[in-house]
DNA sequence: GAGTTTGAAACT
DNA sequence: CAGTTTCAAACTC
């Protein structure tokens, strides 16, 4: 487009729009197929229609967010409100938000606000991150400003700049939403622009030269709008914007929250800052409601604004850079689109944009994803950068630079995303600041590094992480965590969204190695040909993992780099069926040890959540869930003609446990019997873990605490899949996840992985289902509509519903996050 | 590896 | 809510 051409400002608002457009397409490929309609258009009118459409798109979801009990809590727990949405509304809500921001009066603030709530609602509900990312992103925007002006030398002038992004002109506000746009689509605008600014500031700090900044501006283009925007922003909005000083505070608060969810951004600030609190933050963050980690998180704000104060220096150059790095943008798209090997046909500078652009995405979600992500775009690229970046954590130079702010913005974002588990570690790792040396590792490592702050996280993450980083270098940090496979399966189960690919491109071996031996399964990947792996057809998809190289899908946007997409999806699809994520297994051991009683009653049987619908298979192949899942039919099933060895539908429950299979137990069911035994030492062992681990989880699970983990166990336990241990299920993911890989390993009969839980031992099925209906979400669920399918719980708040809280003490420890959080505000 | 079967997921 | 279609895994050859 005009990009280039245009001023700094309107190119990098054209820039933005790119990718916004970019993003909007990536969001709604995977949501509606739509796409962005390119903001072709140059210059700011442009912008604003992309905005617009983005709204349109985004409205629905925010109207969900609203509409939804999570988001209303949210709303609810944010102090702060809509005092100047009257602005944004103007400016950005009218234009881009269509529910929301008229919520939010104050665009500082109520952005602010908005990106906490969107974030955490990202975290917590990928749904709608669109919303969140439009608001979040102005947010961000200000934040970052507020940010670095807190942290660093100039609040005032940031705030100005902030207030200049926003309010300020035209063009501000236009960039903002962008950004927003961006961010939604990206997640982590802040990230980015902190990436930029970190590379800056690293760059200056390091005294890596300025040299380095064209490159981190074409790491982070949109950091370098942001600059630019700042800079002339301050001088505008400082006077335009309303109450700076409210609401920078508000909005610092906000930032920081943001920042921390967003973009952790900058290593060294965090680390300095938030440093350990960080990782607390992207726990929080992950687990969305983890208002708890806010108050960290607010320091570790201070530091992402520091890195982001140091941005404007640099801008100038950045403008120029910024055309390209629309150009860029552009381009990323596209390579985006194609996934992750895309990037390689173009240059570094591609690349890196790529990456930046890509980090933004995954940054605010998934630090995880980011990682994953950056990782695989220097791997998958093979550019020189990122394959140096990868091999060593060198850098060439250029590279250096993108690898380290990357690495930064990486470890930040992924602790912001919280989403991503892992993240949080890697947020922690960050605080080394051994993340700028290592992009990838870096991050990764970092992360794992962290290990103290985040121990409770630090399984999952490190899971991730070290598969990820598994890199030689991490090698430190990663072999603990690698020697403590356990926690490492945890840790990859734990987020909500796992980076398989991390794992599997990182040191995907190692891990799928290991997992891979237990199942085939555990390492699934799908196949998927037409669902581009963002239905639950997909099993990564569905397991909350993302698809990994041993992925035979086509034309597959469950990646980190379509973070925001995936988000999106996850969210959408998580409107339809609040459950849909949650895992599909209720265990009995979940439940039992929730009522305590139930240790007793123990081992009830754990019980398809929706119950299967078989014809012809007689529940005793694959095809039938329940089977799959290792637990017997349930009254929810309508399955006919029910053989299920695990447990008939009949009431003969099978019940198992151990020998109880009864009759059929075909080779699956004995084999699931050996299972048990192996898997109730799993599941004492992972109880006594969860607790520890629920913690993590939590943050992991916050998207969906519903359990994906146990799910995840199931189909893709393997792969890491995140345990998410996330709430409720946390304690499932726990115990499922953490062993998932030991049963995912285990032998193929066992159904996924649950049933070797002792499901069949215990399986008592209809007593595990009531007390799994106090237990855990699933159990709730069921009661909810014992034979349908998709029973809706009331809502997505899983970790707010008693449920979970019933379901297990462990799901209490995630759950605090949620009650924190709304104290929070 | 290709083709078929199966049932969940998605759509109407 | 029910019926149909789509989809990808599971299974078979």
């Amino acid at each position: 487009m005009s990009k280039k051409e245009g001023e700094n400002e309107k190119v990098s608002l054209e820039s933005e729009n790119v990718e916004v457009e970019v993003e909007g397409r990536k969001s709604e490929v995977s949501v509606k197929g739509e796409e962005g309609g390119g903001g072709g258009g140059g210059g700011v009118v442009v912008v604003m229609d992309t905005p617009e459409r983005n709204k349109s798109q985004i409205a629905t979801p925010i109207s969900k967010f609203e509409e939804s009990p999570f988001s209303n809590f949210l709303n609810n727990l944010s102090p702060i409100k809509p005092v100047k949405a009257a602005h944004f509304p103007q400016t950005l809500n009218t234009l881009s938000f269509g529910s929301i921001p008229s919520v939010f009066t104050s665009p500082h603030v109520s952005s602010a606000r908005e990106s906490r709530f969107l974030r955490r609602h990202l975290l917590s509900d990928p749904s709608k991150p669109e919303f969140a990312s439009d608001n979040s992103a102005k947010v961000d925007n200000d934040e970052g400003m507020s940010d670095a002006v807190n942290s660093s030398n100039e609040p005032k002038e940031s705030l100005g700049s902030q207030n200049s992004v926003v309010e300020a002109s035209n063009e501000c506000s236009k960039l903002a939403v962008e950004r927003t746009l961006n961010y939604e689509c990206n997640d982590s605008p802040s990230t980015l622009p902190t990436g930029s600014f970190r590379g800056k500031s690293l760059s200056e700090f390091a005294g890596s030269s300025v040299t380095y900044v064209p490159l981190v501006q074409g790491m982070s283009g949109k950091g370098l709008l942001r600059c630019e925007v700042n800079t002339e922003g301050k001088n505008e909005l400082d006077p335009n914007k309303e109450a700076p000083g409210c609401d920078w505070e508000n909005l610092i608060c906000d930032a920081t929250d943001l920042l921390i969810f967003d973009s952790p951004g900058d290593p060294e600030a965090f680390t300095k800052a938030a440093g350990p609190n960080l990782r607390h933050f992207g726990f929080a963050s992950n687990e969305m409601q983890n208002m708890q980690a806010f108050g960290q998180a607010s320091t570790s704000e201070c530091g992402v604004d520091g890195s982001e104060t140091e941005k404007p220096s640099t801008q100038p150059a950045d403008e120029t850079q910024v055309n390209e790095y629309a150009e860029n943008q552009k381009m990323k798209p596209d390579s985006s689109l194609t996934n992750d090997g895309i990037g390689v046909g173009q240059s570094e500078r591609t690349d890196t944009e790529m990456v930046s652009t890509l980090y933004r995405g995954m940054r605010r979600r998934c630090l995880v994803f980011e990682m994953v992500g950056s990782r695989r775009k220097h791997v998958d690229e093979g550019s020189g950068s990122s394959a140096v970046q990868d091999t060593d954590g060198n850098l060439a130079c250029n590279e250096k630079q993108l690898v380290p702010y990357k690495a930064v913005s990486e470890s930040s974002r992924c602790i912001l995303p919280g989403i991503g588990l892992h993240l949080n570690a890697l947020a922690a790792s960050s605080k080394d600041g051994k993340v700028v040396k290592h992009e990838t590792n870096a991050s990764g490592k970092q992360l794992l590094i962290t290990p103290g702050s985040a121990v409770s996280l630090h399984p999952l993450v490190a899971g991730q992480e070290s598969m990820s980083k598994s890199l030689p270098e991490t090698s430190k940090e990663i072999v603990p965590f690698e020697n403590s496979v356990p926690l490492m399966e945890d840790a990859s189960l734990a987020p909500g969204y796992v980076n398989n690919e991390e794992l599997s491109q990182t040191s995907p071996k190692k891990k799928r190695r290991r997992l891979e031996p237990g199942e085939g399964e555990a390492c699934k990947r799908c196949n998927c040909k037409k669902s581009k792996c963002l239905k639950l057809y997909c099993e990564c998809f569905a397991a909350g993992v993302y698809c990994v190289e041993p992925c035979a899908c086509q034309d597959c946007f469950n990646k980190p780099i379509h973070e925001d997409t995936v988000l999106a999806t996850r969210k959408q699809i998580e409107s339809r069926n609040p459950l849909a994520f949650a895992p599909k297994v209720i265990r009995n051991a979940d439940t039992i040890s929730e009522t305590g009683d139930d240790s007793s009653k123990t081992p009830a049987s754990a019980r398809h959540k929706r119950g299967c619908n078989c014809k012809k298979s007689g529940c005793l192949k694959k095809y039938c869930e329940c089977y799959q899942g290792g637990v017997g039919c349930s009254i929810n099933c309508r399955c006919e003609g029910c053989k299920n060895a695990f447990g008939r539908k009949d009431g003969s429950v099978f019940i198992g446990t151990d020998g109880d299979a009864e009759e059929e137990e075909t080779d699956a069911y004995e084999k699931s019997t050996v299972d048990r035994a192996s898997h109730k030492n799993l599941l004492h062992s992972d109880v006594e873990l969860n607790p520890d681990s629920t913690v993590p989880a939590t943050p992991l699970a916050f998207r969906r605490p519903p359990m994906q983990l146990p799910f995840s166990l199931k189909n893709k336990p393997p792969r890491s899949s995140f345990l998410s241990i996330g709430s409720s299920s946390g304690i499932f993911a726990g115990q499922g996840v953490g062993r998932p890989d030991f049963f995912q390993p285990q032998p193929q009969p066992q159904p996924k992985f649950e049933k070797p839980f002792e499901s069949v031992k215990e399986d008592e099925m209809p007593e595990i289902l009531q007390q799994g209906g106090t237990s855990s979400p699933i159990s709730g669920i069921k009661t909810a509509s014992p034979n349908r399918k998709r029973v809706s719980p009331p809502h997505c708040d899983f970790a707010n519903s008693p449920s979970r809280r019933s379901s297990r003490k462990l799901i209490l420890q995630s759950i605090p996050s949620f009650p924190s959080l709304t104290p929070n505000p």
